[in-house]
RNA sequence: GCGAGAAUGGCGGAAUUGGUAGACGCGCAGGAUUUAGGAUCCUGUCCUUAAUCGGGGUGGGGGUUCGAGUCCCCCUUCUCGCACCA
């Protein structure tokens, strides 16, 4: 039976209040968002990163939407508008593979998973506004999808692009950089190999300024997201510069940074997979030698090449680039330690201030030239990188002596006046890589003609057909599908066949956003007023984890729909709120690959809903990892059915109507203190929940129980308020239990309709306060004293203390310092 | 290696700008009530001390200050991110 016994004499049947007001409320539409905000009541967009149905709701979900329901709520009680939408990230590898190992349909099973989920969810309480669900495996939602693929693809940001991927040999598909962590497939783990193949990718790369540039926008991200991305994004000053090769007059361009140290180069250096290898002319021995280093090299794993501890290799190309300053010629060598993706995949070496440059020409016995030396005259190291601020160029010819910032710009300008080289930017970032060779995600709406080329199908939607056969074989399950991929070209008619890859589903949740702004849209993706009516997103829920993927993808994609002129905003979310993960109590997190994963399901059936919600919050605040243990129920349990269910004890039904404020003349002296009390913990309250520390908030509230427990005062209308406070306060985190309290006090209509308590700023502080005296730092005493007494006066108090008496007889007072209502210290000796 | 963050009782954690360290809760101890209780209520609970006298105490060491958990420097450990990006 659903209810706890306790020595009481009201029965807490949990289940009972619970399923009651969860049916009041979705009957009542509470939290059902206007179409459009009332800009006289403002509004608070409210978003929660959404769920991959890959089983039922644990721990970590359920944190995620308990501290963003509480957020709701508590705006709804500040009278604005609240929009608290949550859908369901469908597509996608894992939802894929449990399908096949389950052996069922990945629609199928990923269905019954969101109906087992959305079920769960609603018995925890969230106030979530179904109505606005989407569920990103569904037509009504990915042809929108592929809509903006197609809007992408006329930018010409959507583009193929012939190249080395990565490629994970358990999923059979490619991965985006971001799926690749240490080498290994995020997914499965396995280690990831590198292919040549002809791939869709987004040109993320156009939007690296302004994706860094605004950061600065975003006072209200935290600053470890804005430096992982800044990070990420890698963007570097610097110059690129042509180099001749001399024996055929090819001209390698190079990036670096430090121009100012080019009369220091004495090699060059090539990424094995770099083209201008290939169109190198070179002997046939040499030729021979190279080709055997670069097979090698492309066996390497990145790891083997990465690193800073890795031995660097090469192999001598036989043929000399020349320097464009001083014309000097130095050799082109082929290295592994040069990546091919970055800048032109090419180097210029400069021992002398370059650690890994160093490594090289110490191993094969290449030359060193200093060209800086620092501008504080200090000893420098070869291999040493001294920063331009401190560096001086020296044996540089015309551009010798100069700080490093000058040279780099003299130099810039003379490249640029003989046509070899300009300042440039280059970026870590690269474009975003979007195919994927599975099944369960959205087809990309393209059509391969033999005469027409690309061609956009915009016959939307492009439907994923049901296969038979899902399992991964390296190329897309929808290849073996004739009557998907034979279709006649839309420019010419005649015949032609379809692209077969599925899109990476961060694309799904690039612009989920939007589509809960104007879900049921089928002429659109969204309408552009609605949109902006609601945006930006006032408040962004979710786990760290996604810091440098999907919150990367999701400001591009609203910078993309803003420059079409389809979303006012150029940033998709205001403020962004990184709660911390749910480890179990050993503080592995969990996970159901370590079969370590809690559902919070037993507990709320045990113990009820609100009781759970209410030990998770309790145990630490949203941002702070939680080791789970049920240890932490017991506590708020016994508030919560002992105390506060049995608030309706302190409330007086015929005091009249509630009064808000109160002056002291108006209470006895135990009802003055108490309403002291009330104040403080209305303000400490307030101030914690803006901060989502609910741990304190309830901390705050347990006080104030206590406090009107304890009161021998004799106003019904004062406790009754109390009473009001306390119940409203709570009403965010245990919902159900106070709606039922506020109901039990007489009122009809919701609780979360109720406005906020305000506290009274001129209760603030009795006529006396405690001020704790110090001597020479340490506390000695206290003295009550009026909380704006004068400095003289506040020090008179203390002196004439007996025990400060004690401590500054027979002593010189040095000095003596008052910080008014807080603390008082004499110095003496 | 580089960057960021953290370290507070037996435990989870309090302490917005430097101003009474350990709120609140768990656990533990003692007591009350009870046929009994793993229920409820009360009291105590950082260490030291006979003591509500005093002394010490926020990972370790130094500094600034009348005053440091909070600011500065060095070190240790842990977490996270990046990891040959020229």
């Amino acid at each position: 039976m659903a209810v706890t016994e306790t020595q009481t004499k009201y029965r807490y049947d949990f289940a009972e209040i619970e399923s009651r007001w969860q049916k009041t409320w979705s009957e009542t539409e509470l939290f059902r968002a206007p179409e459009r905000p009332d800009p006289k009541r403002g509004k608070f967009y409210l978003l929660v990163m959404f769920i991959y149905p890959s089983g039922d709701i644990h721990m970590g979900h359920f944190r995620n939407y308990i501290v963003g329901d509480a957020v709701a709520r508590r705006q709804m009680m500040n009278g604005k508008d609240v929009l608290h939408p949550l859908g369901w990230d469908a597509f996608g590898l894992p939802a894929e593979r449990a399908a096949i190992a389950r052996k069922l349909n990945p629609a199928d099973w990923t269905r019954e998973n969101i109906e087992l989920s959305r079920e769960t969810l609603q018995k925890v309480g969230i106030s979530f506004d179904w109505s606005r669900e989407v569920v990103t495996c569904q037509p009504d939602y990915y042809r929108w999808s592929q809509w903006l693929f197609l809007r992408l693809f006329e930018k010409g940001l959507a583009y193929r692009k012939n190249g080395l991927v990565n490629w994970c040999p358990g999923c059979l598909t490619v991965l985006a950089n971001e799926q690749v962590v240490d080498g290994k497939c995020e997914r499965c783990d396995s280690e990831v190999e590198k292919k040549e193949l002809e791939q869709w990718y987004f040109k993320i790369t156009d939007y690296a300024d302004r994706l860094i540039d605004s950061l600065d926008n975003l006072p209200g991200w935290p600053e470890n997201v804005k430096t992982m991305q800044r990070e990420w994004i890698g963007r570097s000053y610097g110059a690129e510069v042509e180099f001749e090769v001399d024996s055929c007059g090819l001209k390698i361009p190079v990036f670096t940074t430090r121009l100012d140290t080019i009369y220091g180069v004495t090699f060059m250096a090539l990424a094995p997979e770099s083209e201008i290898v290939k169109t190198l002319t070179m002997t046939a021995k040499k030729r021979e030698e190279v080709e055997a280093y670069r097979k090698q090299a492309l066996l390497k794993r990145d790891i083997e090449r990465g690193g800073e501890g890795e031995e660097k290799t090469g192999v001598d190309t036989g043929v000399c680039a020349i320097n464009p300053y001083n014309g000097e010629k130095v050799p082109i060598w082929v290295a592994d330690y040069v990546l091919a993706h970055y800048g032109s995949g090419a180097v210029m070496g400069v021992p002398a201030n370059d650690t890994r440059d160093l490594a090289f020409v110490e191993k094969y016995g290449l030359p060193v030239i200093q060209i800086l030396k620092r501008a504080d005259g200090a000893e420098t190291k070869y291999g040493e990188v001294i920063p331009i601020a401190e560096s001086v160029t020296i044996n540089s010819g015309d551009f010798s002596d100069l700080d490093s910032a000058v040279a780099i710009e003299r130099m810039a300008k003379r490249a640029e006046k003989e046509g070899f080289g300009k300042l440039a930017t280059q970026f870590k970032l690269r474009d975003w890589l979007i195919s994927r060779q599975r099944y369960w995600g959205t087809p990309i709406p393209i059509i391969h003609c033999p005469d027409c080329g690309l061609v956009a199908d915009e016959n939307l939607p492009v439907i994923l057909p049901n296969v038979t056969e899902y399992a991964p074989k390296g190329r897309s399950p929808l290849a073996d599908v004739p009557e998907f991929v034979n279709v006649s070209c839309p420019k010419c008619g005649g015949k032609a066949k379809r692209d077969t890859d599925t899109m990476d589903t961060f694309m799904c949740s690039a612009w989920y956003h939007l589509r809960y702004l104007d879900p049921k849209n089928d002429g659109a993706a969204f309408d552009s007023a609605k949109a902006n009516a609601w945006l930006p997103i006032d408040k962004y829920i979710g786990g760290i984890t996604h810091a440098t993927g999907h919150l990367m993808y999701f400001r591009f994609m609203t910078k993309f729909l803003h420059d079409l002129g389809l979303v006012d905003v150029d940033e998709p979310a205001s403020e962004l709120f990184n709660h911390g993960m749910v480890a179990d109590s050993s503080g592995k997190v969990m996970s159901k690959s370590r079969g370590n994963v809690v559902s919070p399901i037993e507990l709320m059936e045990k113990r009820g809903v609100d009781v759970t919600r209410l030990a998770m919050y309790f145990t630490a605040p949203s941002e702070r990892e939680v080791l789970w243990s049920e240890a932490a129920v017991t506590g708020v349990e016994k508030f919560l059915l002992n105390k506060v269910y049995q608030l309706t004890d302190f409330y007086d039904s015929t005091a009249g109507e509630l009064k808000h404020y109160f002056k002291q003349s108006e209470l006895d002296s135990a009802g003055w203190t108490l309403y002291l009390s009330l104040n403080q913990k209305i303000k400490r309250a307030t101030d914690d929940f803006d901060r989502l520390q609910f741990n304190t908030v309830i901390s705050a509230m347990m006080e104030l129980q206590r406090d009107l427990e304890r009161s021998q005062t004799t106003s019904v209308q004062l406790k009754n308020k109390v009473v009001f406070s306390l119940t409203q306060i709570l009403a965010p985190l245990a919902p159900h239990l106070a709606e039922e309290i506020w109901s039990q006090l007489g009122h009809t209509d919701s609780v979360f309709k109720s406005r906020w308590p305000e506290h009274d700023e001129g209760a603030m502080q009795g006529d006396l306060i405690t001020v704790a005296v110090q001597i020479n730092g340490k506390l000695r005493a206290e003295v009550r004293i009026a909380p704006d007494a004068s400095a003289e006066d506040a020090l008179n108090a203390a002196r004439s203390h007996e025990r400060v008496q004690a401590h500054i007889q027979g002593r010189r007072i040095v000095k003596e310092i008052y910080i008014p209502g807080r603390i008082l210290n004499i110095v003496v000796k």
